[in-house]
DNA sequence: CGTCTATTTGAATGTACTCAAAAGCGGTGG
DNA sequence: CCACCGCTTTTGAGTACATTCAAATAGACG
């Protein structure tokens, strides 16, 4: 079946008839991403939310001293966008980047509503994404806040190993909030110890 | 109408029947916090997702050496519970206690999903309520990581005017993710200047 | 009034950043 | 296949940010 791996996704949450698997098929829009290219610029209008098929994606922003901080990496069987731009429809905050080539199934902000006004239980698909989203990102802040630099570290090597194997020392570093020099030497001390 | 804030606070979003309004109502379990007392104690299994109907409550971490990290504060029309061991019905990470005299609406997990299969719009009522959680964390999450304590600061009292009238500057502190002497100097450095 | 906690201040220490330079690595073109 | 280029990573010195600990002051509350 065409766009399986979405179709897949979404079962994790809800159970969809044949007549509504083809429905959401026939409103997504595949996208092919080439190593270095951008889904979403900031500044630009964010007009899809991205479902990633194959590849690894980064959301950062770049602040006015030209500073990146990463916000989240996606990989396969990940859902990305900015959303609170994607939800209001206005200029993105920030830019989403394919770190090697990718592939993208993306979701127009009509058509989601659309999904939602035709097929009800979709609300509670994303309720679901939604809900995971927000505990992940406050646990998140609970470790910006309360851990050290190396316990970070370690806990993100130790919770997205598949995402450490494709992404530089650097982003990590701009995930992590530190500058890259600064993770380097945590590192060292560590395999010193 | 009995619980009028909660059910205002939902149309916000949806719109409900006076039927609905009765069911939701029956669900509820008010509770009269006094300051000081705990909602959630660290450990305990979290029960209640709770509406804050009046007062102000406090969601924070309290790690091995006893430090305390505050994850949010609450005021009258939000919602506040350890999102993670509510849904899983898991040992709380989280403390919440009330910091005045409070009331808070109760819903029970169990309550809630009979809610979510009764009235399916629900669904998209905290659908919406989830997307603005993640959000807003997310954008924590950037500012954390990309910005210094005196911009967080700032930020934070610029943000939420309301919460800085009802909470100690060390709980602030908490909250940013700093010490309340370092943020104490913080201030006295910005008044200088 | 006295007690408890929050806030401020300061000194000493540790954490993290900036800047600069060297070393490593991957990709590209000749 | 090798040489070169650009970028990442490492290393180090100097500086700035943030913590710890201790003590003084100020506020809140019974």
């Amino acid at each position: 079946m065409e766009f399986a791996s979405i179709l897949s996704n979404i079962q994790k949450h809800i159970s969809i008839l044949e007549v509504e698997k083809n429905h959401v098929c026939s409103l997504i829009t595949p996208r092919k991403l080439s190593k270095g290219e951008l889904v979403l610029e900031q500044g630009r209008i964010c007009n899809t939310i991205n479902f990633v098929e194959s590849g690894t994606l980064r959301a950062f922003h770049i602040n006015k001293d030209g500073k990146e901080s990463t916000i989240m990496f996606a990989i396969m069987d990940w859902w990305i966008t900015d959303m609170y731009c994607f939800l209001n429809q206005r200029p993105a905050l920030l830019n989403i980047e394919a770190l090697e080539d990718s592939m993208v199934l993306q979701l127009k902000f009509a058509q989601l509503e659309s999904l939602y006004r035709d097929i009800p239980k979709f609300e509670r698909f994303f309720r679901i994404l939604m809900q995971n989203a927000y505990i992940r990102e406050q646990l998140r802040v609970l470790n910006n806040i309360s851990l050290t630099t190396e316990e970070r570290y370690l806990e993100f090597i130790q919770k997205y190993p598949q995402i450490v194997q494709k992404v530089s020392q650097k982003q990590i570093a701009s995930y992590l909030g530190v500058t890259p020099e600064f993770l380097s030497m945590v590192k060292r001390k560590k395999s010193a110890s």
